[in-house]
Parts: structure tokens; sequence; C-alpha cells
DNA sequence: GTTTGATTAAAACAAACGTTTGATCTTCAT
DNA sequence: ATGAAGATCAAACGTTTGTTTTAATCAAAC
């Protein structure tokens, strides 16, 4: 393998520009001929460099998604060094790394959120590539979950959890529909508004008192 | 145009078939031949019937989403029946109508619900076609959330109304990921039960004091 | 200066796509 | 029976898809 600057530079470029097609188009809809053009590479450059377009979209995945569950568990460790954690603290140290690809100052993981978002509702295979890698956080945080709210039966905490899942993947992949909707009042590029409103709406649905069948 | 037998026939299923496969596998990876191999059609009768692929997309939702936002509207006068109407009854009748498509017995309901969660965070125009029906349901719920809470301010019902969509489309699309994730003790087909938990939930992310930009 | 290995370029590949065509079949009023 | 209209059919249309192939280009090692 080579460290030469003109591979790799065609190689991120590749990558960046499929990233944000991704994102923009869905996955399906968006061809190699449109990655490679915008890219200002060789149709041949995707099979070349990466084998398929699956493997393509694979290696998009692999350089973003540990470094954010990695982000997750280290502040996760931070909140459990208080015991109980805080339920504020557990649910910001899940939710703050994936609505902070916003921040991302050459939008690249703005365009991998919304990829990151809508994959969460897509039927293909596509999402689970990344499920196994999740599930290690998934524990992790159901366990703190529970810790923090210890009243809860599991069955309640794995589906406000859930819920939080969904809200926080309808903010990454659809934030935009808020703004339009409310005409600009509600801005989900406020990345920390927007973070302090999902926290506090979680937390409070987590707070909630546990109904069984017959309330 | 006919009211023969065949021709409705073969038309309804193109529409069932289309809409059970759009829902399995995505609009964009679900062909034609596909749509018409399973339904036991020709190729051409689609574009006969219903003229191109989006035209079936259309004709699939508008069969489908005029009866749940009347029934919606229609549940919602219930609740103003009171004033001010209890949170839990407004957010039950935005959500019930969407979640009890399951309970369609010949299954086409519930592939419809599929189909609507995941078009909540698609990128393509696809969104845009429902999205102007469902400008009037959004602002008849969003008043009658601000009336249930009148302490909050419009942006609060905005950003928490919007994360009950989100866990709403998270549960219509993916919910099997739940039951995964459970090991099956959390089970959304049982239609009530999760619509208990989601109202639960958002019922209280709801009753969250107001946190401003300094809290 | 030649060789070597890695990258790019242009062209072609088979397969699948949505759509159109024109013939055939069915149905039913006349 | 006959003709008109509607519905279905096999076949082909021209594109576009992901992938492969073959040749040209380039940088550095020997």
């Amino acid at each position: 393998m080579s460290v030469n600057n003109t591979t790799h530079d065609t190689r991120d470029r590749l990558l960046d520009t499929a990233e944000r097609l991704f994102a923009e188009r869905g996955v399906d809809a968006t061809s190699l001929r449109h990655i490679t053009t915008e890219a200002e590479a060789n149709l041949a450059s995707v099979n070349y460099h990466f084998g398929s377009k699956e493997a393509l979209f694979r290696q998009i995945f692999a350089r973003r998604i540990g470094p954010i569950n990695e982000e997750r568990l280290r502040l996760l460790d931070d909140c459990e060094a208080n015991n109980p954690p805080t339920l504020e603290c557990v649910l910001e140290s899940f939710l703050g790394p994936a609505l902070r690809l916003r921040l991302d100052p050459d939008h690249g993981g703005e365009h991998f959120m919304c990829l990151l978002g809508r994959l969460f509702s897509e039927p293909s295979e596509w999402k689970m590539l990344i499920m196994d890698e999740f599930k290690e956080v998934y524990q992790r945080f159901a366990t703190a979950l529970q810790k923090a709210q210890p009243d809860l039966i599991p069955q309640d905490i794995a589906w406000r959890l859930f819920f939080t899942i969904g809200s926080m993947a309808h903010l990454m992949s659809g934030g935009d529909l808020l703004k339009t909707f409310t005409q600009g009042r509600c801005d989900p590029s406020d990345v920390e508004g927007a973070l302090n409103q999902l926290v506090q709406f979680s937390a409070a649905g987590f707070r909630a008192s546990s109904h069984g069948d017959t309330p």
C-alpha cells in the first residue's frame, strides 16, 4: 500500500462526496457516476479503491461510527463516577456525540448525521451492518438508565430508550422539517439548544411513573 | 371507466402488492417487474392503470392517508369537548389512528404504517407529497396541545410534538428492532400496549417545565 | 535508464430499469 | 352476430446501473 498524496486525495474525495450525496439523496438513488463526477474522479475509481458500492458505504460508516460510540461510552463513564448517575447526564452522553456531528466545520459530520438518522428506519440490509456495533452501546446505556431510575421495570427502560432514539433519529435526519413547520422559530442547527430540548423531553419521559397493563 | 371485476382485481392487486414491497424493501429498491410478478400481472399494467411508478406510489398514499387524518381530527374534536382537553387524550388522538394500522386484518395497513414511518426521514421528493396534507393536522394538534399545556411557550410545543412524531415514526417503521433488542419482552404488535407506552412517555415529556436558554 | 507497482483513464460489459408499442383477448350494448 | 371500448399480453424501446477490462500514466527503486 502506498502513502502517496494523490492516492489518498482521491480516496478521501470519494468518501466525502459519497457521504454527502448519500445523505442528500439516499444510497439507492445515488449512482457511482454521480459520485465520481462530483469528486472529479474516474468512474472506475470507486471499484478500484473500495471494491464495490456497498464496500464504499461500509467504509463511510466505519470511519465515523467508531469515534461516536467511543465518545458516548467515555462520557457515560464520567456520568457513572456518580452513583447513581443523573438521568440528564446519561441521556446527554448518548445524544450529544450524535447531535454534535452538526458542528463538524467541513460539514462532513452533518451529512453523516442525516445518513445515520435515516438508517434507523431503512428496511434494507444496510441497517444490520451497524446494529452489531450498536448493541454494546445500547446495553451499556440501558443498564445506566436502569440505575438512574431504579423504580422502572426493564421493559419500561427499553420502551423509553427506544422512543428517545426515535426522537434523536428524527432530529438527525429531518430537523429541517421542524424549522419549516415553525417558520424558523425552532432551529435544530442550534445544537446545544436542540440537545437541551431533547434531553429535557426524554428525561421527563423517563421520570413518568410506571404504568402496568391496568393503570 | 369500467366496473369490471377483473379490472379492479388487477388494479387493487397492484396497489396491495406495491404497498407491501415498498414497505419491505423501499421505494427505489422495488422494481415494477418485482411488483407485477408478485401481483401476477403484466409488466405494462402499472403504466396502464396508473401512468407511472410515481403515480402508483401517490395512489397508495391517497387511499390511506386521508382516512387516518380524518380520524385524528374526529378524535381530537371529541377531546376538545372538554376544555382544556387532557394531554393524554390529544396525544392518543394523534398517535392512535397511525399505530392502529397494525390491526388491519389483511396486513395492508401494517405495511403502509412502515412505509409512512420511513417517509419522515426520507430525503426525496416523496416526502413533500404528503407534507401538504399533514400541515392542517399539525396545526390543529399544535393548537390543542398549547391549550392543554398553556404554560409552555409555542417553541416548546413544537419541539415536543416533533419528538413525539419522531418516536411514533420510529415505532411505525422500526418497531421490530425493539422486539429484537429486548429479546421479545417489548412487543410493538401489542398495539394498545405500545400506544399506552408512547402516550405516557410523550405526555410526561410535555409536562416537563419549560427550560429557557439559561435554566 | 529501466523496471516495478500503484493509480488513473477510456471504453465496454451484461443486467436491470421505467416506459412504450401494437397485437390479442374480453366484455357488452346494439 | 358485430363493432367499439377496455384490459391484458409479449416484446422491444432507449437509458442507466454497477462492474470489468485494457491501456496509459506516474513516482520512485534499483
